[in-house]
DNA sequence: TTTCCACTTTAGAATGGTTCTAATTTACTT
DNA sequence: AAGTAAATTAGAACCATTCTAAAGTGGAAA
């Protein structure tokens, strides 16, 4: 996993994603776009995020983790997940959708949007629009 | 809004609810308890109790507003409502109801149940049982 | 290419909400 | 009134995240 073992194609794939956000294409950049869009939708927190890049054999120091995280959260690669105000949880996920959180794992499972309908929701208060529904079941270990 | 100025009914009442819960009833969380259960929903965060309880006169630590709060909390007298990794927020609504969230505002809104009608959900992934569906209603000022 | 400059990365300090510690005070039982 | 378990407190500690300011890097321009 580690940026060297990137094909040419993917480093293209990921520059060109880069690119496209408006962020250069650096080092540090293509390998944590390579671990979060290598492969399906992904659930990090900048904690697991970081052990992972070490793990592949990355050294990207915790400040280029959290400002990676943001800044493909502003350009629109990465969502957030609000569900514990312990950390916070990033989704490659851009999609609408929803989530189940395993409070005891830390884990986060993705909800297609057609899973749950919505048949009756309020007005917005008047002089605010909605921005987002956020729906959450939260899970236990039977 | 003083200690002083809850009338012996209102004392009572705090008193029992406190006792009901298990917990000893003590200036402090009669006082806070005042303000909390004083009159309809609520929402807090441990900043704005804090504030509210200085201007109402009381001195109370701020590792007593934590205390309280997260006693309360388990006690069932407050639920809490997970919006923000910012603060807490902390419910006097403690029957299921969703929430819209202004976000420039840090303020809660309460929606009842019934105006969320969830016609379809998804199983829980086996070996798992559901504790709680939890809908958020982001809002920005139109 | 080489230069240059804005953008990136970094280590370490700072921040801010929350929790912990250990000492004092308070509520309730006997 | 005395004893003891629980509550309160100030201040330290904690921990995820952000900030700072210095060193490094990408890529446009010459």
């Amino acid at each position: 996993m580690k940026i060297d073992a990137l094909t040419p194609e993917e480093i293209d794939r990921l520059s060109g994603k880069l690119r496209a956000a408006g962020l250069r294409s650096t080092r540090p950049r293509l390998a944590l776009a390579h671990l979060l869009f290598g492969a399906g939708n992904r659930h990090v927190t900048a904690e697991t995020l970081h052990e992972e890049a070490r793990n592949a054999g990355l050294s990207v120091s915790q400040a280029t983790i959290y400002n990676t995280l943001n800044q493909f959260l502003s350009a629109g690669l990465l969502s957030e997940v609000i569900v514990d105000h312990a950390r916070s949880y990033f989704d490659t996920n851009v999609t609408e959708h929803h989530h189940f959180f395993i409070e005891d794992e830390a884990r986060l499972i993705d909800i297609p949007l057609d899973e749950v309908v919505l048949s009756t929701l309020p007005d917005a208060p008047s002089g605010y629009d909605p921005t987002g529904v956020d729906v959450v079941i939260r899970l236990d270990r039977r």
